[in-house]
DNA sequence: GTCTATACGAAGATAGAC
DNA sequence: GTCTATCTTCGTATAGAC
């Protein structure tokens, strides 16, 4: 199993990471993302023969793994601590790109469909919200929260912050996500010193 | 101004808010909107000359009105009532249709992408959205609640809506709808009876 | 192994026949 | 006014030259 053109890979899986989290999946095109990588068409298909469900999916967890690792490090300050890092990210994808980027999770999550068959991309999709949510509520039980508290915080928690981040475009205002950002710390702040 | 065919317009409204709710804004084509609503494809821009924009626009203004005049009902049996309307409705939508629709305005909030416009369809979304929240926050404030923890849990409710509905679809379940809807309901009844 | 050229279908939009 | 046929562009994917 050689590992072929790991640079040029890697650019092809952030590069689409970052056209779903603008666009959404349906009009991220394959063309596009190897252009903007600087890698022929052809290229994409040898290093992703599953096309762009391959891709895609690839992108959706390396978008996951990037809010997972920052998730981790600030965890370790505390679950308030941790909560707004995460909110701090969302605010500042969506303020640096002057309302144009959101998350690609949500993106691919919403896009999806095939009566009959689950794609890979929706999966992975799945796993990266349930990763995020074990995180925070991991954390909050070990500071003392009521563990099933924690899990529906944890949920509510990734659940207002995607969804404000949408709204927040729609409205080409952070007013959504600093309103829910506000009620969420003291929700968390009251959970866990319980 | 002759008013043509009003069925055939209402009707494709109607479809192209269904579809847009399943799969989105991009993967929602004309010919497809024309073809399930047994339009010629011609006729679809006779009845919407501004093309695609145009019927999607009024196809989110139609299904954020639809959202609307349901919750103005519901909410007059109180805030609490109103709330758990909302988000049965959303319930509803992703079980009757096996977590295969959600909600066309969120779904144009994360699509449309064009660096220097400002497309009609993103204004009509971010109008829906403070449609809603107006209508939960009026009538917290009629039943007591402080006038901005009002406005700020109104928006709360519907990021929280909004994303957990998103989850849902990705992980084919109503656990995070479930788990958000006990929250906000709770949040509420403290927040009006305060 | 890497990339150019192309096949094939579907998209938005319109011209022009009825 | 209503709809058919078509223009043009762009999508995914692949065949085959280097």
């Amino acid at each position: 199993m050689t590992e072929q053109n790991p640079l040029s890979r890697q650019q092809l899986v952030a590069g689409a990471a970052d056209m779903i989290r603008r666009r959404g999946l349906n009009a991220t095109s394959i063309r596009e993302v190897a252009k903007h990588a600087q890698t022929p068409l052809g290229s994409t298909y040898h290093y992703f023969p599953g096309g762009k469900q391959q891709l895609a999916t690839e992108a959706v967890r390396f978008a996951g793994d990037a809010v997972a690792r920052m998730l981790d490090k600030e965890l370790r300050a505390g679950p308030v601590e941790g909560l707004r890092a995460f909110l701090a990210l969302w605010r500042e994808i969506i303020t640096s790109t002057d309302f144009q980027a959101g998350c690609p999770v949500l993106a691919v999550s919403i896009e999806e469909h095939a009566a009959d068959e689950r794609p890979a991309v929706l999966a992975a999709a799945a796993e990266v919200f349930n990763g995020w949510e074990a995180q925070l509520a991991d954390s909050m039980r070990q500071h003392g929260a009521d563990p099933q508290a924690a899990g529906q915080l944890a949920t509510l928690v990734v659940a207002a912050a995607e969804g404000a981040v949408a709204m927040c475009r729609a409205q080409r205002s952070t007013r959504p996500l600093d309103q829910v950002s506000a009620q969420l710390e003291e929700l968390t702040r009251t959970t866990v010193c319980n």
